[in-house]
DNA sequence: CTTAGAATGTAATAATATAACATATCGATA
DNA sequence: TATCGATATGTTATATTATTACATTCTAAG
């Protein structure tokens, strides 16, 4: 239902920058400015430069197609059920994957917490490090970054 | 109060960990890593390299003594009124200035609204950018980041 | 057409962070 | 005490992430 939603938003992208919502889109962990740029099948269609990547990564995040996983220095495709509210960024410090996982009301949550501190807020980011629900019920655990 | 915390905390630190700390404790607004290794004071007492200013910020950011701001990649002094839960890292972005909001209930919240999608939740970080109280309600309001 | 503005391309460099290896410090114990 | 291993600290180099500045092309209005 939202899909037409994010149709339209990709109506309005140029083929490029289509491309690399695509890229992001497809993957399945975060990916990295310099990971799309190095992709032989951005390189092909014209991306040669830092600079493009990073334009087409600030269009795609103004639309609210991707997010950046501040802690990753990544950008992660928005799941696309929220239109407004904050997400959380679930990452998975075993398997690298990243669930963005609507959370409208955490805002006024929040808002509440920092009461008049903080009178003018305008953009919530929520980032929680773990273990996601199937590393954490799987046999194969890697423990990738908690190694001794 | 929990000044005896941060005291002992503070004991355990060598002398240029606690210097380095002592400075992000008196800046107004977060610094880089960098802003530390190029001040003079610094310098003076040996810091000579990235690594070694990375170091005494892991040091403390283990310690709980001080916060990174992952979307400014920059430090803060933690508030020290919280010796487990989250903060609100609230970001003026007209001054520069960020408070560490303790925002101990806020945990639960995320865990809830996560659920078992996510089981496993180690690490919080919140951050909300906007203005703070004395930006708002100043007359001398500058806009900064938000100028057209 | 032709020109102003926006979009895109290109080159260079800035800012942030880590890796790899060398040297020093300091207890434990043969 | 000697020397060994562990931990901490110093040093050099390099990797990674992001922006600035300027050139070129495209496009729509006059």
């Amino acid at each position: 239902m939202q899909e037409t939603l994010k149709e339209s938003k990709l109506a309005e992208l140029n083929p490029k920058t289509r491309k690399v919502f695509e890229f992001i889109e497809s993957s399945k962990s975060p990916l990295g400015a310099y990971d799309l740029l190095n992709d032989q099948n951005l390189r092909a269609i014209g991306f040669k430069a830092p600079t493009q990547i990073y334009r087409a990564l600030k269009l795609l995040q103004d639309l609210r197609l991707i997010h950046k996983v501040e802690s990753l220095n990544a950008f992660v495709a928005c799941c696309n059920e929220h239109e407004k509210g904050p997400s959380i960024l679930a990452i998975c410090d075993n398997c690298g994957q990243v669930q963005d996982i609507p959370a409208e009301d955490l805002a006024a949550q929040v808002e509440k917490e920092v009461g008049k501190k903080f009178p003018g807020s305008k953009e919530l980011k929520i980032e929680l490090k773990g273990v996601c629900e199937e590393c954490s019920t799987d046999g194969s655990e890697v423990q990738a970054a908690t190694a001794s």
